[in-house]
DNA sequence: CCGAACCTGTGT
DNA sequence: ACACAGGTTCGG
């Protein structure tokens, strides 16, 4: 599901509430994407949170201690507060307790594909993990944004748009976005880009990530936020799964094409 | 570089 | 039955 836009709207829908809470309790329905497996709940259990924050697509937990619990919501993963724990859904695979000022609260995690995941990690851990993304898109200033689109020279846009250690927190609706509103095709080797495309580039990132942040993300699929509700951008889109449609800048239609492996969404006329 | 894999669901 | 889905990693 989830790009920079939506790990963010989490990450502040999750800070609000678990800044300062502590995890009571947590009920494992199904362990085989928590890690380590069998330590998981004698790890997290017990321990303070101090701040949600994000890097890249992943969420992390800190703990008073220094030591941390990262969440990657990977296609389908979803922190969804309850107010009272209810039957299990076919989904959920965790289900924390947490206590803040005196009051209880339920979040339950739920992955309809498993590939997200949660796991336990030592301060140490978290910084070599953290440490291997690239710069995020919305604290890094144009001109450093633009360096990412310079190397290596025979790599394709696209393909450098979605690589998290070239550029943080971009994912496939968001490239296309970009190159859409940048007016260059993800099938540009980076070789051939200017300076002023790249300039370009980078400003289209930082505008098409912060407007999409402001609706609170883009719901393509199943994408919800941590109280269920849908982001508010999918009409916004210009080009993303807008295969046949006229182009919103030239009305020419927009053409669907695979890229390493990804749909790709593009405007023959104003993209070259 | 590409396709396949991880897993489940939905739509044609 | 087949294609496709917001992510990432692996093997060829």
């Amino acid at each position: 599901m989830p790009e920079l836009p939506e790990v963010e709207t989490v990450r502040r829908q999750l800070d609000r509430r678990l800044s300062g809470a502590t995890i009571e309790q947590i009920h494992l329905f199904w362990d085989g994407r928590v890690f380590p497996r069998t330590r998981f709940r004698s790890l997290i259990e017990g321990k303070t949170i101090t701040a949600i924050e994000r890097r890249a697509k992943l969420l992390i937990w800190r703990f008073s201690d220094r030591t941390a619990l990262i969440a990657h919501l990977k296609m389908t993963g979803n922190f969804l507060f309850v107010d009272r724990p209810g039957k299990r859904e076919k989904h959920d695979h965790v289900l924390f307790s947490l206590t803040k000022r005196g009051k209880t609260l339920f979040l339950v995690w739920s992955d309809v594909r498993k590939f997200g995941f949660l796991k336990s990690v030592s301060s140490a851990e978290l910084e070599r993990t953290v440490g291997q993304y690239g710069p995020e898109p919305l604290e890094t200033g144009v001109e450093d944004l633009a360096a990412c689109f310079l190397a290596p020279k025979t790599r394709k846009l696209k393909a450098a748009l979605l690589d998290q250690s070239c550029i943080a927190g971009v994912g496939n609706i968001y490239a296309d976005e970009a190159c859409h509103r940048a007016g260059i095709r993800p099938t540009r080797r980076l070789a051939t880009l200017s300076q002023r495309e790249r300039l370009r580039l980078a400003t289209e990132i930082r505008s098409v990530l912060s407007e999409s942040l402001e609706q609170k993300g883009t719901s393509a699929n199943d994408y919800v936020d941590t109280q269920g509700e849908r982001g508010g951008f999918l009409d916004l889109l210009r080009v993303y799964g807008r295969a046949g449609e006229p182009c919103r800048t030239c009305a020419a239609s927009i053409k669907r094409i695979v890229l390493g492996g990804r749909g790709t969404h593009l405007c023959p006329r104003c993209q070259t």
